[in-house]
DNA sequence: CTGGATGCAAACGCTTTGCAAATAG
DNA sequence: CTATTTGCAAAGCGTTTGCATCCAG
């Protein structure tokens, strides 16, 4: 067993790069946009591919959020980071609970590990909020 | 304009029924599941389009995960309750986080207002831990 | 009666997968 | 040369929708 290679492509890295051009969650398909607006020729199927090995192996963060799955490169290995999404804009904004402690203690007092958690806080940016009054 | 009335049916009630009658989160097929075998004839469609109003109307509670929305009875209108997830067994347990107000601090920070949050934390429980020595 | 509600099945959108061709090592 | 990776298109999945039928008011 000769340690199945991984093999570098231009696709894989085509990926990594357009993942690391981001500022924010970005789909599957937008992500697919971006590349191939950028006269990269890739396959849609492959960046689902590209992305899920990615998340697997634990370089991605992933949100789900009206049925679709959002990707964005997880800055922080170390630290759990969560957001603050705008439910009119999108706009994503990275918050970082100051205490993470209470989470493991509950979790341990029902006899659970933790291997993950996410936290997702929606309301309306500032911007927003001004343009709320339009309905 | 006579108030397009909301007409009553055998089908509504027993949707709302059968939420009450769980206490977990479920999909909608779940309850489509659980309310034909409880010898209820109703179409998965319509169940579809009742949790979909009932969670326009404020009265479900909705979580993504996995690519599937579940809903359940929003108890708390008055208190957020989160879930401790068994990523083996999908035993769910609610937590209650002891501090909500760094959540609104960080988010007006942002110039956030908070419509509402998720937390969900995933991981092996006690049962499950035990199970893990067979990959 | 009348129009909202239902049921069915087809349509949908996102994601995954089968398989043959391409290509890295 | 060989096996991984790719691309395409078809399949899969949960969900939504069109339309004829049904039934509450």
């Amino acid at each position: 067993m000769t340690a199945s290679a991984s093999r570098k492509t231009r696709q894989k890295d085509a990926v990594w790069q357009a993942l690391h051009a981001q500022d924010d969650f970005v789909s599957a398909q937008d992500l697919h946009k971006v590349l191939n607006d950028s006269g990269c020729r890739i396959g849609l199927a492959t960046v689902y591919r590209r992305l899920n090995a990615l998340h697997l192996s634990g370089n991605l963060d992933c949100i789900e959020h009206g049925g679709l799955r959002l990707y964005r490169i997880c800055t922080a290995q170390r630290h759990h980071h969560h957001h603050l999404v705008c439910e009119s804009c999108g706009r994503t904004i990275e918050i970082t609970p100051p205490d993470d402690g209470w989470l493991q203690s509950v979790a341990s007092a029902h006899g659970f590990t933790v291997s993950s958690h996410t936290l997702e806080v929606y309301g309306l940016c500032g911007d927003c909020q001004a343009t709320q009054t339009d309905e």
